[in-house]
DNA sequence: CTATGTGAATTTATTCACAGCA
DNA sequence: TGCTGTGAATAAATTCACATAG
């Protein structure tokens, strides 16, 4: 809406696009306290800066990825982070053949370079390595401190419980659709 | 579990594994009706049955991808669709270089023949192209009549509503992240 | 007249506690 | 003794209805 210079959106505007009913989203909102005006709505560029406060999208966080597979490669081509406060600053992978390539600006190192993150403030970690990789990856990720870690391998890693883990399982992804289909 | 050759598990022990309590793991259950044996727990591979059955992924379902670039090719190469009945059964684009190459034992085919599908009882779509072919891909999906697309694209794509459609947008996956992460 | 914000009512989900089965 | 399945109790989320502000 910002795209198409809105200047307002009605609590009833958001819920038709989301496919909620209106209440439901003021309601939401309240909880964080009253950011819209009666009789206007919600004023496009303050919501979304209070929607990036709450969810702690306000601050800018660097990422390191790991892995330069095809996923890791889609991963970095990736746009729209950007808008998140994110930014993938760093990649590695373990192939010669791939290191010192250069995609989007982020020029690939070797995985054993890993140890710099600390100095370098990255404190996110993508992991985007085959299976049987992802658990050293995740061991090596949280000795240079990051705080979180997003692993798109199908693997369940361990870490310490200070380590946020989000694991992105494509497969259970697509398995979801099935239940929403005809038996046919 | 299966697979390290587990008979039984308890609510206890799939609990303690997911993070939540017991009870509301046989709660769950429940309402599907009792699947258990007291004193004993559940038998796995029954369970794994009841499960499938439930989420409706106890029928194999054909898929087809759209888009063999990074993020297309990664999805032909995942393993572990089949333990939820999903098989990509075929993969398009519309670069000519890429036509032709076998992935997977699929082989790459001309985005015009698309119209295929229908015939080849193909019933699930996957998108993996760029944002600005997202929903002319969708659209061609939907006109050889799939039941369901998963959308990779960073483009919320429209389509008929007995089309279920799910759009996984990676950016917003990594944007979790940082609610869990201390401010620094 | 339009649209927010919020108490109150309602519905839904979670937690508890325990009877009963293996 | 170990563990399920489920009514009852508790907690939480959703929905309603409307006073109130622009």
């Amino acid at each position: 809406m910002q795209e198409q210079g809105k200047q307002n959106v009605s609590s009833r505007n958001l819920a038709d696009f989301l496919g909620v009913n209106s209440w439901q989203i003021r309601k939401d909102f309240s909880y964080f306290g009253g950011f819209g005006t009666p009789g206007l709505g919600y004023n496009v560029e303050k919501l979304i800066k209070q929607i990036k406060r709450i969810l702690k999208l306000d601050i800018n966080r660097k990422a390191a990825l790991v892995g330069m597979g095809n996923l890791g490669s889609a991963l970095l081509a990736y746009p729209g982070f950007g808008i998140y406060g994110l930014d993938i600053v760093a990649a590695f992978d373990a192939d010669p053949k791939k290191i010192g390539r250069k995609v989007n600006n982020v020029t690939v190192e070797d995985v054993s370079k890993l140890w710099t993150l600390k100095r370098r403030n990255i404190n996110l970690g993508i992991i985007a390595v085959p299976r049987d990789a992802a658990q050293q990856t995740a061991d090596a990720l949280v000795k240079v401190g990051v705080n979180g870690i997003l692993n798109f391998s199908p693997y369940r890693v361990a870490a310490p419980k200070k380590v946020k883990i989000i694991t992105i399982d494509i497969a259970m992804d697509l398995a979801r659709l099935p239940y929403y289909m005809p038996t046919g």
